[in-house]
DNA sequence: GTTAAAATTCAAACACTGTTCGAAAATGTT
DNA sequence: AACATTTTCGAACAGTGTTTGAATTTTAAC
């Protein structure tokens, strides 16, 4: 059983992640149009025939550089610091999801809108829920709703439970998220996302 | 004051027409990564050349597409019903929201997504709430929070008053319909719309 | 009706994109 | 060192958005 990697396989492992890297800074600071072969390929002084070794295409680095932001993404919202209050859990978590979002605006908006429309067909219809409660994300979104049931603040009834709750959470932030990267981009002065998360939570708790 | 238009000017109206619902129909049928000026072109009988006499370029086109899709979108919001008691006026509202989105997918995704980043350069950072309030659609929330104000469901505060209330509404109802046309695509059965609309309806109430 | 001017439409070309393929170069094995 | 395998690349291809000048059509002037 070899544990240790050849200089081969790691050499293979570093031009991967090169490659992933380049994508990734170039989406950060030029955008998603700026994105192309070449420039991945130009970036990391390889032609781009090459990355064809490492990735079967265009199409497989995108999906590469959104499963890096989910991943972190996930981590920013395991951030969220668990010795707060249920309630404020919860708040800093939705906080945590917007703040993730504008300060990776591209990378977001590419994981949220591109990924999903051309991962569509091998998603089967029912799994859903179990793919969402397997989401690291959604899980921690999960668990703060969990925390505020537990605690009181929220009652659960028939069909409405932790996983409606938690999508409905899901919903406000991700509507704050993508409003605050598209439409109401670069306008700080609109930045509510804290008021419409104590909204959401004030209706939560009403419920 | 000529009120009549002459037939070539009849002939160049319905030939810019015919490009706008051709690259309508192409998103509607095939999806956004159809639409390249020869598709459109195709479409209408035309060399890809003799678009440019229309529009400036694909870009332009897009962004008429997008237009037609806020229209549309103000249109749905308009139609609910205004004998509705104001909750219900605004709860209609929202599903109507989301409504259009589901029923728009394409369109809807690129209206919102792609037509900000390409115009963003264009707004000035002022002036976003005035045009926030001369937006057809987003008016239509806003009275019908006005509506919940003055019939004493919603509290106006310092800071807190229809404007953000609306900016509130607007998030929650868009995160519904993004992640509806996106992660959530083809999941019927987690179409909790009107779940998240009284929660959200229940947090302004509750503040 | 004829001719000239203006407007419309298009073929061809260009630069760019993602991708493929076989040759060249680099690395690994004996 | 010779041979085999793997990696990298140049060239080519098909597709994209766009431009340009030629061809065609329409309109205006006489």
């Amino acid at each position: 059983m070899r544990t240790t990697a050849t200089p081969r396989e790691r050499r293979y492992q570093r031009t991967q992640q090169a490659i992933l890297e380049a994508a990734g800074d170039i989406i950060r600071s030029e955008g998603i149009g700026a994105l192309s072969m070449r420039s991945i390929a130009e970036r990391i002084d390889y032609s781009p025939a090459g990355l064809y070794e490492y990735y079967s295409g265009k199409e497989e680095i995108v999906a590469a550089v959104c499963q890096v932001a989910f991943d972190q993404l996930a981590a920013m919202l395991r951030s969220t610091d668990p010795a707060l209050p249920p309630s404020d859990f919860l708040r800093e978590c939705g906080l945590n999801y917007v703040r993730f979002a504008t300060e990776n605006t591209d990378a977001f908006l590419l994981a949220f809108t591109y990924l999903p429309l051309h991962a569509a067909a091998a998603l089967p219809d029912t799994g859903i829920e179990a793919q969402l409660c397997a989401s690291p994300a959604f899980r921690v979104l999960q668990e703060a709703v969990e925390r505020c049931v537990a605690a009181g603040l929220f009652q659960e009834r028939p069909g409405w439970g932790v996983f409606e709750m938690s999508i409905a959470c899901w919903q406000m932030v991700h509507g704050v998220a993508m409003l605050a990267v598209t439409v109401l981009r670069q306008q700080p002065g609109l930045d509510l996302s804290r008021r419409a998360i104590e909204v959401l939570q004030a209706g939560l708790a009403a419920r």
